[in-house]
DNA sequence: CATGAATGAGTCTTCATTCAT
DNA sequence: CATGAATGAAGACTCATTCAT
């Protein structure tokens, strides 16, 4: 098969199981049900991906490199830390996934309790936080974020977009996709306001 | 049978069931290993919660019972709202509990998606986001924080519990119960810079 | 304790076990409801019967005494079996005990599979139909009905009391009560015209 | 799949699990069994049927088929009543499923009470009474029968297969393949002695 | 390569039975 | 004797994974 057809069936997979994970919930989520999805038969996807289990490293992996795409572009662009969690937020994020999505994957983690799993997870949480404090730390070395663990501000940071879902759940009568640039500004609000330095 | 004995049996199966859960997730855990934590049969559980559903049900409502009463303290005692996150994460809580169960616990709402649970789930997190939100609107009404949404604060401290678990996941070098006094401060610290008003 | 008491309590749970088997079946009648329905502790039914098979057998037995005790009536009271058969059917029987509990207890031989169960149940069949049939090949010799298979008279006699519930099934605007002298009437005339001699 | 290949499979296990059924009774039945019996692994089963129960109903559907077939050829072949009785108890039926099995199933009725079930039942055996009860108003219009409650009548006629079992029940002597049409022959007599008209 | 029918390991849950009080 | 709390064996059902076509 020409390779970028493979390629594409790839993506239709990985797309279909991130919103279906996202959805449902790993465990609730049927590989069947992704199969459906993305369209191709239910043998088909353990061509491209080694089971269940793989599927979601796979998700995880590319999560963590989206997040470091944006704080990346946080570095080159010279943008504030206030603008990128907006957009983290209010998913401005060319793929089209949203932080929801987002969210309610990294929440996942306590489920992911197969030991190879286990490892997985560890070294993705492990980049991830790692690359966002490394971000945080030339941040602080700056003098634009006041000195601080920057693994914990890490940690905080991927953690509002846990925020999110839960402030749809307990504010149901704001519908999610209108009332994300209010939840963006705030969330972006409070974690500048409790990172920056106190004279910026 | 004494009312007491029962009590006490039903606790040690709920201990159990929050020991199990947390350390498992709740899809991962099974009713046997939970009945085998709590030294009891595996039918006995059945005598005390009316399933596994329930038996996560119950456990949401006494965690919020539990951050209820931590903000019930803060209101009465005047505590500052920094110290009560530092207590809250650092599991200055009489029951033993650790906030990192509470955390992985609540990480896990996204998944709950039977119908039953969805709704129980909806009910506890309204409560809980509401009663915190309310005295966040107190603090507000008094000029200790700044004016924001409250609920949107609410869901952020109560997210602050998920940086926990990542923290320590990240973080592998530091051991959980010794390093647990600084992810408090630092926890405290950056939610009260970004929440206070400016002037204070 | 008296005797008459132990008897008592023994008839209690014997009649809360017809009750019970009666309108749920056998399979989904549990021992706490019987219990319940008795008015005594779960454990107390096994100081009576030795377990739940027991106690179906237990009713079987009386069941099969009613039966011999009513077709003894037709012997000496030189009653019509006309009349015999709308007798049984429409509950003409002191214990209050309808016919239609009988007929759903009898339809319950297939599931009486424990090989302990099928021994009993093999030698009360036998010992019922036996009964019957006996009474009805006397009845032959008396010139009252046509020579035939008295065993095979006797089968379809005791099956006529499952064409009650089934009726009641199909017929479910006639109220079971109010419509039992009507099947009652018609189930005699039918086996009483199958069975008579065509001179009678 | 080809559609036939799905159709003799899905035949199997219905055969497997009526044979199952009849021989252990419907709650002493598993669906373990009925799959080996069927040559299919567990989950096989769930592929072609929704659960237990729906095998159940399938079955009794089935069946009501088969007595509505029967009693369609009745009239169109100008048949006797007699006849018929005697071709459905001696299993003239081309299916190769014996009275036996029909009639052991038949009277597991009572206890098929879950709801489900209960409506399933209901309509099913409405049909088949009904259907029968039609066929026999027609055979008294016709003067062929004397006139009676056609819907009773219809209920004794089906309940005659009950008492097949009951008779190689209690005469275990008779090995029922030989005996069958010695019973079918008795208890068409029966029968129709009950129902035809004085006179004819 | 693609498919989806087939599989069976793994879980929750029920309930007859026991036994300490 | 009476009780009912405790038990665990047993079974329906799901779903990730395989493999013949």
């Amino acid at each position: 098969m020409v390779p970028e057809i493979a390629q594409i069936k790839r993506q239709r997979i990985f797309d279909a199981a991130l919103r279906v994970f996202s959805e449902k919930g790993f465990h609730h989520a049927t590989m069947s049900e992704v199969a459906r999805e993305a369209h191709v038969g239910k043998g088909t996807v353990y061509l491209y991906f080694d089971g269940k289990e793989s599927l979601l490293v796979s998700i995880f992996d590319e999560l963590v490199d989206l997040m470091v795409h944006i704080f990346d572009q946080l570095n080159v662009e010279g943008a504030h830390l206030r603008d990128v969690v907006s957009r983290m937020v209010s998913q401005d994020i060319e793929s089209g996934r949203t932080g929801r999505q987002i969210a309610q994957l990294l929440a996942q983690q306590p489920f992911l309790s197969t030991l190879s799993l286990q490892n997985a997870k560890q070294s993705l949480v492990e980049r991830m936080v790692g690359k966002v404090a490394d971000r945080i730390q030339v941040a602080i070395d700056d003098g634009a974020l006041r000195p601080c663990d920057p693994t914990l501000a890490a940690c905080v940071l991927l953690n509002l977009l846990g925020a999110v879902s839960m402030y749809s759940a307990a504010n149901p009568a704001a519908g999610l996709p209108e009332s994300l640039p209010h939840i963006a500004e705030g969330l972006a609000d409070i974690l500048w306001a409790g990172l920056r330095k106190e004279d910026q």
